[in-house]
DNA sequence: TGACTATATTCTTAAAAGAGAATATTGAAG
DNA sequence: CTTCAATATTCTCTTTTAAGAATATAGTCA
């Protein structure tokens, strides 16, 4: 139960669910995902671990930086449904389609490092 | 977002969970599933208002009762997916299995009307 | 080694959620 | 109509959650 529940809560919030999507497309660093919900570093960093937790996401270190990913599903049952689910719910919806939108044009050269 | 963030929300709480897995069992009164929680009638009644809402239950008047049942899903693709996997996740839960063992001596005659 | 950068953690505050007690409502039965 | 039983709502309090600011950490690169 109490697995069960980590896995809900872990998505019961809005920008939480964008990460997910987001990385559903494509691998992103913490300073971008910040970027692309319009959130602090801080807030990112502490919704990411939530994710991460609940097996949602899992992290590997590049360089400077470390890439998010999502997660293949085989940490828990309740995790891969889930997952499976996110590739086609709320690809209408209009934060979602919105963010993912902007999502080619959010790179980390041009939003951490000063050159 | 906001449909999937209140039927996510609606799963979030243990006893949500329960009352969801009772009710897949059998039809229910509303003290019938506070004494299955072990919670208060006025906190059963707020738990079944928001499974209610989120789409994962109905409600029937009977008589002196109110009976509320498992939704058939068709209100929501996302209640339907989660009402579907939680028909055997968590079959192996010690509090599932617990309240599931007692359900059958909870009757509603002898809870709540005084003969 | 030392400065710098990306990320994590802590602190504080504000909003939301959950619980029970008290109270209101609604409908059935005498 | 009046009473009573089942359920819903309100009120209050406590706990949890989310957010940003400030600070800490850790690793990279000169």
């Amino acid at each position: 139960m109490k697995d069960f529940i980590m896995t809900i809560k872990a998505l019961s919030d809005p920008n939480r669910v964008k990460i997910v999507k987001m990385l559903q497309h494509r691998v992103m660093c913490v300073c971008e995902i910040g970027t692309a919900l319009k959130i602090s570093q801080p807030g990112a960093s502490k919704h990411l671990k939530i994710l991460e937790n609940a097996g949602f996401i899992s992290s590997q270190k590049d360089g400077m930086w470390i890439n998010y990913r999502i997660s293949d599903g085989s940490f828990s049952p309740y995790v891969a449904s889930l997952l499976g689910n996110l590739r086609h719910w709320m690809e209408d919806d209009p934060d979602i389609a919105e963010i993912l939108e902007r999502l080619p044009s959010i790179q980390r050269e041009e939003i951490c490092r000063k050159v």
